[in-house]
DNA sequence: GCGCCATGTGGAACCGGTTTCATACCGGGG
DNA sequence: CCCCGGTATGAAACCGGTTCCACATGGCGC
């Protein structure tokens, strides 16, 4: 590998007239800096961006902590990341946490090590709040989920929100006894679409009856189970909506299972919008996040704070989920149906 | 953030000391290694990652080139590929290509100059394997593809043979005509498929037909339009199989439009046992490739070679697919049924 | 008592760039 | 004619580690 002294030598010049030439920086006569972009040319010189990193103490490197890249959630939000990286120069080192407080700290602390500039996290514990707080972690963005009390650059989704108007659809559709598939307990994500689901029917006067509200674990077992429960209550609900994807497929293939067609028996209505959702049958209605431009918005956020384009305020994201009306609710029940 | 001088004076040592003592090597004393210790703990001392990788010319950072991580079959490897680095201390720049031969290149020369020890590439196009003989790269093991001609370690599943199996289990079960739903022309993976598909056929007695042969393109929309051509032609095949899962869900679905029933009236196979595999209805019948362990050992035979653990030669490590029989394909058609 | 080797430590060079500072030349204004 | 500012270039310091080499000490074998 020629350095840049071997191009210096070679064009006749000293080191620092090869890296001013290279750069654009400073004054280089155009003969000089021809000669040298000939000499690097031909020695087929690639500055080594190691030494270029240690005096410009900044790697372009960012960290991106996902929970794990093999859940159907995570890929378009790393897509995101990786392209808006890419566009600015930015590498993108990704990191699978399995949603463990150590693992995060580990690679918290790895990724420190080795200076990456930022980090893009999907942070599933307080854990890695704390870290940041306490600014043993570089500059952060966290994404989708948001750890109480870090002061940092957030993007997230309304997801209250979202899950208020699928359950008003729903609602609107005519149905009465909506049954929830929630999400793992202590997950702040999961609680506000339980609290999305708890206000919808709340505009509608409908007192929530605990028996129509599962527990679950965001995950397709999770999701059967739960519906399991559901559908062999005295009053089955008429209408499920989970609250993730890969649960309300469960729900589906449980609904199956029950002799019940989706939607004339059972609506059903998932969240996050995964790439599966539309091509099972019949294609599910659900709430889709902008998970591309999630990741995309994050990476923006990150870049411009490390290159001290941001104020010194934090500055939080919420983008509006976007209810997707596909075959698995249907129409509307007929007048005087099963509805209570 | 404190260097290893500042440790150095806070304990009293020489730096070269110091990184003695923090690495382990050479020969310190136990009271000074201690003194350093301390000293670096109560500093909050950080070795710096770029520093050492200046010195010790290696980054101990693996590229991986994937067409689009957003595309459910590439994240099991990525997440292989991740594990497996992360287990020896290496981290992992992810960069999607799109199967594009300039994004290719482009990353490759960037991921060049950021002295990645070496790549774990899905290659697209011919060029990346130009680019890897020619020298202009960091040492490559390829994976899933191989473009021609390249001298480097591969690990690549044994397609073919994977496609011999499934249309063998459709043949075992009483099919006849069984149409095939191609993938892109020019990719070797379709290629072997097909030659698999085409084997098996042949090993049967049966002279394959070139309209049960559709071509497609890897997505569930290419899928569906080449079922819709297969499910109108006169005498229409009973089992399909397709190239690729994504394709496989898209002849199940056209199927299901045609008032079809899946197995009963037509069985359908697919390749990858992507996640929906087993979620839709009916779970489908797939060839699983071992997607995590494809990565794994990627990664594993890379760190191997870069640590100047591997010989000379490059290896060529096969894996096996397996058929993974679900509901989609049924049982054996009846006596005398339709089959011809 | 001498020489040798094992142990322990510091000085300094080095990795490959960037940047500061000093120097030198040139043309134009006073 | 002199001084000044813009242009052009090189020497050297620097970034933060690692490592080679020199040197000092102490114990042991002969």
């Amino acid at each position: 590998m020629p350095t840049i002294r071997d191009v210096a030598r070679a064009a006749g010049v000293s080191p620092a007239t090869v890296s001013r030439a290279l750069n654009g920086s400073g004054y280089v006569s155009p003969e000089t800096r021809q000669r040298v972009l000939d000499a690097a040319a031909r020695l087929g010189f690639t500055p080594s961006y190691i030494a270029r990193s240690l005096v410009r103490k900044a790697t372009r490197t960012l960290g991106l902590l996902v929970p794990d890249i093999t859940n159907p959630y995570f890929p378009a939000i790393a897509r995101g990341v990786e392209d808006a990286a890419a566009r600015a120069g930015y590498s993108v080192v990704l990191c699978n946490t399995d949603g463990d407080p150590d693992h995060e700290e580990d690679y918290i602390q790895f990724l420190r090590e080795r200076q990456v500039d930022g980090l893009v996290l999907i942070a599933s514990s307080p854990r890695a709040g704390e870290l940041v707080a306490r600014g043993d972690a570089p500059p952060v963005v966290f994404v989708d989920r948001v750890p109480p009390g870090a002061r940092a650059d957030v993007v997230v989704v309304d997801n209250r929100r979202g899950m208020l108007e699928a359950t008003r659809h729903l609602l609107a559709l005519g149905h009465r006894r909506i049954g929830f598939v929630a999400g793992r307990v202590g997950s702040g994500t999961a609680e506000e679409r339980l609290a999305g689901y708890l206000a919808a029917l709340g505009e509608a006067g409908i007192a929530p009856d605990s028996h129509y509200i599962a527990p679950g674990d965001f995950t397709f077992q999770g999701g059967y189970q739960a519906a399991r429960g559901l559908l062999s209550l005295p009053d089955r609900p008429t209408a499920v909506v989970a609250a993730n994807d890969l649960m309300a497929v469960g729900v589906c293939r449980a609904a199956l299972e029950a002799g019940l067609r989706i939607p004339q028996d059972l609506a059903v209505v998932g969240y996050d919008d995964i790439p599966m959702a539309e091509l099972i049958h019949p294609p599910l209605t659900t709430v889709a996040q902008p998970t591309y431009q999630m990741g995309e918005l994050a990476a923006r956020l990150l870049m411009e704070r490390l290159e001290g384009r941001a104020g010194p305020e934090p500055r939080r994201v919420v983008l509006e989920a976007r209810l997707v009306v596909r075959e698995s609710c249907g129409a509307a029940l007929a007048a005087g149906g099963r509805g209570g």
